[in-house]
DNA sequence: CATGAATGAGAATTCATTCAT
DNA sequence: GATGAATGAATTCTCATTCAT
């Protein structure tokens, strides 16, 4: 049954919730509760310590940008559009997706310090640089695989520093402008100056 | 006499080892204090709040940054040379470099939800973004001034990406490829590929 | 099931017991507890913040205060013989009644710098004073209604006045010498000198 | 040289003006000291605990308080007069006495627990009611000397009680009719209705 | 005389957790 | 399943005081 969401969901929504608007200092099983609108103990029920919560929210990020993910993956379209999908998935800009901003960011500083947060973080973007491999790979392949992973690598940091700094620097970098570097840069990738025969 | 650290800055060195190891939340003045050697009331005497500690510190961070990427300056040097001096400098891969990573990706997380964070943030990454653009301006006199402007901020954008994936992400982002990459952008930035007259 | 206190009363009791014995300043959560023999936390589960638990002692006084005065009227009896009792209830002299006029005093007090506080306070002392003026109105139906008004005020001026005085200067003004003094102006107050026909 | 305030007199009056606004709590050496512009050692060279200072603020108070009665008691009036300027004096009404009850009322609560308090305000009101007994007896020599003494400890009971409702409810006891109920007394006791001859 | 560093105790409050119901 | 009482540790912060300068 998709989109059934039982209670724990909700008070998973509720930390991702908190989690952008104070940060990870703002999160205590108390402020969930009450945010919920539900006991202490019905918390606690659900999930028996608060780094239960925590890791049970952080994999429903994941879960929900797996989802979000696939969803940009259109049958039928070419290998080209599908990564630009990908990365405006990525670059995550705009007023509505910038909680999805936030919590990446919260998500890697806690992971540089936190090392299970760091394993989830560094399998799940492995998994990220392995897509956009595959997809540059089918695009462009004329390239060596060591470039095609160069490529990915870069575009996965690019679109990293895009997102945190559209997010946390919105006049330095305004989602469109974010949006159109990022078309620049894979204008630059896919359809690349060839020297004249 | 240069390098004299009055007690002050001995207890912010101790906020921003505890900032590296712990994170965020691994700070609270009764760990400043027994890490420092001294009292609490002693922490609390030379800043008042943990809030005036907190931004104190970032301050030595950001003033430490400055100093480091003026030592990278080095007189009668190219527009080029200084230009990848200072992306080194930003990428800051290296063990001995990590806990610059580190702190970075803690403050900007800390900007996304902490506003006064964030002031501080955005005017520091303003002035680098500015710094880049000039040196792109210098090396690259035929490109027109919005052309310096997205490569300025999308060579910033790499390097943030890349400086926090060195940092979370050793085993996808190794030092040496990080450094390698950085110089790959750099090298088609400053050396395009020309049409043939 | 009347007399039944719950744990909530017993640490209003303590408070109550601190405040005679040390004032407004004796009070702090960790000494309730410690009186009630209980964890700081079992006080503050009870009362969220230390003016919710000063609150509800005053509260708890405020009850007492009324329930002591219905207690004092008897059915059947006259408007002065009633007039009698609220003032002896008011001037509250002797040992075993002086906890209520310190507690008296040192809310008023504290009414003098803390808003709340005084809007109980002028609440509650309006309705002693309007109780005061029904019985002299009705004990004295010659008297026009802005005489009877200023009979209240000033009995009750002087009720606190001396209830203070016996408190604090038992020396000066000891307990029987206060009730004496208290029957005398009512004395005047109900039987007056009246002109010969 | 009579009004010459040192340093140490400033910095009563800073402990009076933080006891008038916010009460026996409010009072802290840090306090004063930020109030009075000095620095804390200051305080401490001046007063060396914490005790020292409120005590010389409440005999402060005591002499600004004999100084106004003085001032008061002037020559070549009647007992009647002297006796109808002291007790203005004492009900002390009106904005600009409102801190001299304010003090007073914070003393007298202080005086219920603090024993070196109550010693001092017992000696104090003592004096004022041995003045009021000497100018009753002035003004009314057909009064037997125990009336006498009943009518200064009660005049002094409601004139405290008139002074403290006046001071946190003016709006049961506005200023001028806490005078005019005074007067009202005054004219009862200074012209007694004498049954004709 | 005055200052500021330093300390240690105490303040209120929040927190995660356990347990009985 | 869920609730609320209770606890003990930890939080930041304020406080009075001592001491060296």
């Amino acid at each position: 049954m998709p989109g059934v969401t039982g209670p724990s969901d909700r008070l998973l929504d509720c930390v991702l919730d908190l989690l952008v608007a104070e940060g990870y200092e703002g999160i205590s099983i108390r402020r969930v509760a009450t945010a919920a609108g539900v006991s202490i103990g019905a918390v606690q029920h659900h999930f028996a310590t608060k780094d239960a919560l925590l890791t049970a929210a952080m994999d429903r990020v994941s879960q929900q940008f797996q989802q979000r993910l696939e969803r940009r993956i259109a049958p039928g379209a070419g290998p080209a559009e599908w990564l630009r999908a990908v990365a405006d998935e990525l670059v995550s800009t705009g007023e509505e997706r910038r909680p999805a901003s936030v919590i990446w960011l919260v998500r890697m500083a806690r992971a540089a310090v936190h090392e299970p947060t760091a394993e989830v973080h560094r399998r799940e973007w492995q998994q990220v640089e392995d897509l956009l491999a595959q997809l540059v790979a089918a695009a462009r392949p004329d390239l060596a695989e060591q470039s095609v992973r160069d490529e990915a690598t870069v575009l996965l940091a690019l679109l990293d520093g895009l997102a945190g700094a559209a997010a946390v620097e919105p006049g330095r970098v305004p989602p469109e402008r974010a949006e159109a570097l990022v078309a620049r840069h894979l204008d630059a990738l896919l359809d690349p100056v060839r020297p004249p025969a």
